[in-house]
DNA sequence: TCTGGGGTCCTAGGACCC
DNA sequence: TCTGGGGTCCTAGGACCC
């Protein structure tokens, strides 16, 4: 049977701040969110005092007066270098390793790796990077995180190390753990797995798969599976491309003007931008949004976003944030109170794929007849109000080709700039 | 008054093509 | 008035994770 361990750091952020400050041992401390929002990492000690995770700190500031409990900024430099390192070990100890996130990983074992082994690894890491972890052992991943959470959970019986796979009463873990504290089971899956009479991740495992299927589709099915032994998650090494890079922020207070937001939005941008860079990737889409303060039922909300793809990549900062200005105006109403507003960066390409040229190629079927829309308003009209656009949705669609001044937004080729999205409230 | 940011995957349904 | 069916692509939205 392959085993596989899941190495999930402690407080990772609280932890990172400890290695820097000792004087912190002991005492309870919090790491906040951007824009010292929420509470998003907390020590034992500052758990212990009742502190929830993802707390708003203005909620918490009596407590934290209380009992001076120590509070951070989050600092994403200082805890990216700290995961490398740990990261760094762990991969010179197993013969495989899949980083999870900045504090988790999972390690494929060899076959002699025992309880033993684990508890020298974690020594080794505390010892060399300050770092404390626990370490859950599994037959696929899904049994791993079981196993951590365990390990985690009774970290005085279990000294932060549990290995699933050579317990006595594996069935008495699985009959103690909540289905909302299985790995990808939320509040929601949760409350329907309640609903079939399933509570824990034994009623889970001794489920009708059937049922599962039926009712969470092949996401259920995987993770029934999964809780059976049976891998359906395989390590991967190697990390996957990214999908999408986005940058967004909450503002401090509101923001009302057109012009603010495209300063902030211009922030964004280039953090993005400087990011897919760095991954050697080029965008090929964009996405702009506004985001009003969703906590305020007493006002108006409107939070748009639109898209756009593009026939070739975007290279420039110039060039994307022109586009994000574009796709700014496009949504931006005046009147409301703005609390966020981001970009994301899709279709990455890479760098190498993307010479010069392999956009301009006529792809079978379907571009030629875009181009040709395109071509008619580059000649014919202002691109901020195109004569004729791709027919495609609605009921007064004219026939199987064109339409004029198409709702539809198919920013790949044309967009009715007029037809904006009404404000919801 | 304050209440994060950055991701992934899956599904349903519309549009389109043949 | 009748007016297919199968396949693919795309998008929006939901759910989850850290």
């Amino acid at each position: 049977m392959d085993r596989l361990a899941l190495v999930d750091c402690n407080n990772f952020f609280c932890s990172c701040e400890r290695v820097f400050n000792p004087a912190l041992q002991g005492k309870p401390v919090v790491v906040l969110s951007n824009n010292d929002g929420c509470i998003i990492s907390r020590s034992e000690e500052a758990k212990a005092l009742g502190i929830p995770m993802g707390a708003p700190l203005h909620e918490q500031q009596e407590v934290i007066r209380k009992h001076d409990v120590q509070v951070f900024s989050s600092n994403y430099t200082l805890y990216g270098d700290m995961s490398a390192r740990v990261m760094s070990i762990l991969r010179e100890e197993v013969p495989a390793i899949e980083v999870y996130s900045i504090d988790e990983a999972f390690l494929k074992l060899p076959l002699n790796f025992d309880e033993e082994m684990a508890r020298a690894l974690r020594t080794k890491v505390l010892q060399w990077t300050g770092i404390p972890f626990c370490i859950g052992i599994g037959s696929t991943k899904m049994l791993a995180k079981l196993a951590n959470r365990h390990a985690k959970k009774n970290k005085a019986l279990t000294g932060g190390v549990f290995d699933l796979t050579r317990y006595w009463d594996p069935e008495g873990i699985l009959a103690d753990t909540p289905t909302d504290g299985l790995w990808g089971v939320g509040r929601n899956l949760a409350a329907r797995l309640a609903k079939m009479g399933i509570k824990t991740a034994l009623d889970f495992q001794h489920a009708d798969p059937s049922a599962i299927r039926k009712s969470m589709g092949v996401v259920g099915e995987r993770m029934f599976r999964e809780l059976n032994g049976i891998s359906c998650l395989e390590l991967e090494t190697m990390p996957p491309d990214r999908k999408g890079v986005m940058a967004s922020r909450s503002f401090g207070s509101p923001v009302e003007s057109l012009e603010e937001l495209e300063e902030a939005l211009a922030n964004h941008v280039a953090r993005a931008g400087e990011k897919i860079r760095r991954f050697g990737l080029l965008a090929t889409g964009m996405e702009v949004f506004l985001q009003t303060n969703r906590f305020r039922a007493d006002q108006p909300q409107y939070s748009p976003g639109i898209g756009m793809t593009l026939d070739r990549a975007m290279h420039s900062t110039a060039e994307l944030m022109a586009t994000a200005r574009d796709l700014l105006q496009r949504i931006y109403r005046p009147g409301y109170h703005y609390k966020k507003t981001g970009v994301q960066l899709t279709n990455l390409v890479s760098q190498e794929e993307c010479q010069p040229g392999l956009f301009d190629q006529v792809k079978p079927g379907r571009i030629d007849v875009d181009k040709i829309v395109d071509e008619i308003n580059r000649r014919l009209g202002d691109p901020k109000n195109p004569v004729i656009t791709r027919a495609s949705q609605g009921t007064e669609r004219a026939g199987r080709g064109w339409k004029m001044k198409s709702e539809r937004h198919s920013p790949h080729y044309t967009t009715d700039w007029n037809q904006l999205p009404e404000a919801k409230d």
